[in-house]
DNA sequence: TTCCTTGTTTATAATTATTCTAAAGAAGAT
DNA sequence: ATCTTCTTTAGAATAATTATAAACAAGGAA
C-alpha cells in the first residue's frame, strides 16, 4: 500500500505537479501487488471505477505519456490496434494470449540469456524484447 | 525472377482468383531477392511506381490480409501507428531502428536458441519473436 | 459462346485510436 | 495577492483501418 503522500513526492521529484488527476492515476496504476498491463482505455475506465472521479481521456493520454517518458511505464511491442503499457519497467518479456488479448509477464530467467550476435554500424541496442504468442 | 504464370498458379492453389490487381501486388511483394518489410501505405505507393497501374487502397488491405491468412506474409509485432509486414515468413527476428522507422532482419542464428521455460496451462506457443530496438 | 453464380474491386463512408488546440483552471513562486 | 507556468479539458483534427454496397470480372455449366 502506497500512501498518497508518496505519490505526491514521486511526482514532485519528476517535476510533474501533483494534481488530483495524476494522483488518482497513480493510485490505479501503482497501488498494486502485481505488475499491471493495460491500454489507455482500460485505464480510463478503471479510474472512474476505482476512484469515483472522472479524469478526461486527454489527461489519461497526457499522463501515461509523461510517466512513460519518466520511465515509470513501459510500452509493450505488440500488434494490436491499441497500445499496451506495463507498470513493470524492469527488463522482462511477455506472453500474449492472442484469443483473450491478454498479456502475461515472462521473467528474464524464464527466457534465458539472449545474445544478439549481429551489430549495426553506428547504432546501439536500446532494448531486447521477446514476445511469445499463445494459442489454444 | 518469378513469372506472372507462377503467381497465377500460386493464387489458384490458394483459392484466390488471379486478378490483375493481385498479380501486380505479387510482383511487387515477391519478385525480389531479399526479404521485404513494408506497411500498407508503402506497398500502395510502390504498386503505382513499379507496375504503372493503380490498385485501390481497399484492395491492398484486402490482399495483404488474404496473403497473411494464407501464410505468405508475416505481421511484425512492433509499436508503431502503422502495421508492418514481412515477406520472410520463416522463423526469424528483427531489429527496429526507432529513429528511421526501419526494420532489419535478424537471423535465428544471430540470436541463438530461445528456450521458454514457463508454460501456461491450456495454451501452446504459437510464435516467439524477438524485437531489438536500436538507437544512435 | 452465353448465362449464372460467386468472388473481387472500388470509392466512399464509418470506425477507432491517438494527437492537437485553445480556453479555463490550478500550482508554485515571489 | 499576484503572476507565471503547467495542467486539464472538451472537442476538433488526424490517420490507420474496416465496413458497405454497387459495379465488375472469373470460372463453370449448359
Amino acid at each position: 500500500m502506497t500512501s498518497k503522500q508518496e505519490f505526491v513526492e514521486k511526482l514532485r521529484n519528476s517535476s510533474l505537479r501533483p494534481t488530483k488527476q495524476r494522483i488518482n492515476i497513480c493510485e490505479v496504476l501503482f497501488n498494486r501487488d502485481k505488475t499491471f498491463h493495460f491500454t489507455i482505455n482500460d485505464l480510463f475506465n478503471l479510474i472512474k471505477d476505482k476512484t469515483g472521479e472522472k479524469v478526461s481521456l486527454a489527461t489519461v493520454y497526457n499522463t501515461v505519456h509523461a510517466f512513460h517518458k519518466k520511465g515509470y511505464l513501459k510500452e509493450i511491442p505488440i500488434n494490436s490496434n491499441q497500445t499496451y503499457f506495463d507498470t513493470n519497467v524492469t527488463d522482462h518479456h511477455h506472453f500474449f494470449d492472442v484469443k483473450e488479448e491478454k498479456l502475461i509477464d515472462l521473467k528474464n530467467e524464464d527466457v534465458g540469456p539472449i545474445e544478439i550476435q549481429k551489430s549495426i554500424p553506428g547504432k546501439k541496442i536500446k532494448s531486447v524484447e521477446v514476445l511469445v504468442k499463445l494459442e489454444d
